[in-house]
DNA sequence: ATTTTTGTTAACCTTTTGGTTTAACCATTT
DNA sequence: AAATGGTTAAACCAAAAGGTTAACAAAAAT
């Protein structure tokens, strides 16, 4: 089987074919949903057969899994860290909107992979992520932000939509990054700059709201 | 042909077939997404027989693009008139997040609708809304932005950040709904409390944000 | 009242798609 | 040289899904 191989350069240059078929896989999946995407498509991205496909992976349901919680499983608890670490509320903002932009250059397909399958069966989604009990609990952070406002280093304000409005800031750009490309008219280097620019740009907007 | 129909009640009871095809199909597309819609679900779901389907709408294309434009027609020139209009800013942002918000009680389905459909093909969707010269201007709003920080109104701030940070808290807590609903352990009551209450919270956050 | 048009259905046909199988090929390893 | 594992092309199958047809019922027009 594939999976024991030990990666070794076949004669079609590129790589070995399990990491090509799973980020042909992942350009499909997250391109056409899981639905729309057809296993030749995958095939065909990977430039391999479709038989070879089922070799590796029995159906596609498996591969899509696969792909799936691969991303999510990396990215998941990071940002879950970040909320739970043991620092200042605004040096976790920081942390937090770095992170995201910085996966995000990497993985620009995945929130909006994430945000399919959040949005199709979402105990199925946290589950499969976090398993049985593990959920992740934002309390800590929510707390966090209680606690500056009672000690009045912060403006009283829901915790709950201060970390709507942290998480909405980073994350909706990228989702609907094709919109705001097409109307402010950027390519895709201006984007990217843009995104870059947020990294300071969206703690400074928060901080500036809510500092006394 | 039924669309001349003068809508006369059919010996089924509820409504006028079309309209209930266009229901069910509404609901149907936003739920599966287009590829993954069956004609059969949304016969069911509008309880009639899939050969009717055919007979109102010609194909599957056909009947998404319908229900399709119908929302987002109806949509996109209102926050479009509302950018351009000829009001301070401070109120164009209130207005806004009040009109989005009213409509997502109404059509909760539309973000990701429009979403989707943005993401398969921007300029195709665009095309569709807008039509051939007609798209939508955000100079506009942009340069009242710009005006007010030269005015020392507000901040100096690049009035495109300000119009991702508005637009994102706006729109995505709807996009990314199943995900806050889990973690901040809402039900769907809880939500549109919490959704009513960002008419005020956000535009409060801007402006404490940016104003000088 | 009878003909025509419109609405609706059950059954059928066609295409697409996921998935399998077979035979053959080629590099490495043994 | 033989065995092995990776790979391909091609053909095939079954199921699902889209789309069509023929016939019938209800409503409108004559």
């Amino acid at each position: 089987m594939a999976k024991i191989s030990k990666s070794i350069k076949s004669k079609t240059g590129s790589g070995n074919t399990e990491d090509q078929i799973l980020d042909a896989a992942r350009k499909v999946f997250t391109t056409k949903g899981m639905a729309g995407a057809r296993m030749q498509d995958i095939a065909d991205e990977a430039g391999i057969n479709k038989a070879l496909l089922h070799y590796y992976f029995r159906d596609k349901e498996k591969l899509f899994e696969v792909v799936f919680l691969q991303e999510a499983q990396k990215f998941f608890p990071k940002i879950n860290a970040i909320f739970n670490a043991d620092a200042p509320l605004f040096e976790k903002i920081e942390n937090f909107v770095t992170e995201y932009v910085d996966e995000m250059a990497e993985s620009p397909y995945l929130p909006w992979f994430v945000l399919n399958e959040i949005n199709r069966d979402p105990d199925q989604f946290m589950y499969k992520i976090w398993g049985k009990e593990n959920v992740p609990k934002p309390g800590k952070l929510l707390e966090q932000i209680e606690q500056e406002v009672k000690a009045g280093r912060i403006r009283k304000i829901d915790p709950r939509h201060l970390m709507m409005n942290m998480i909405s800031m980073t994350i909706f750009p990228f989702v609907a990054r094709p919109m705001f490309v097409r109307n402010l008219r950027l390519n895709d280097k201006q984007f990217r700059e843009l995104m870059e620019e947020r990294k300071k740009e969206i703690p400074k907007f928060i901080i500036d709201s809510i500092r006394k």
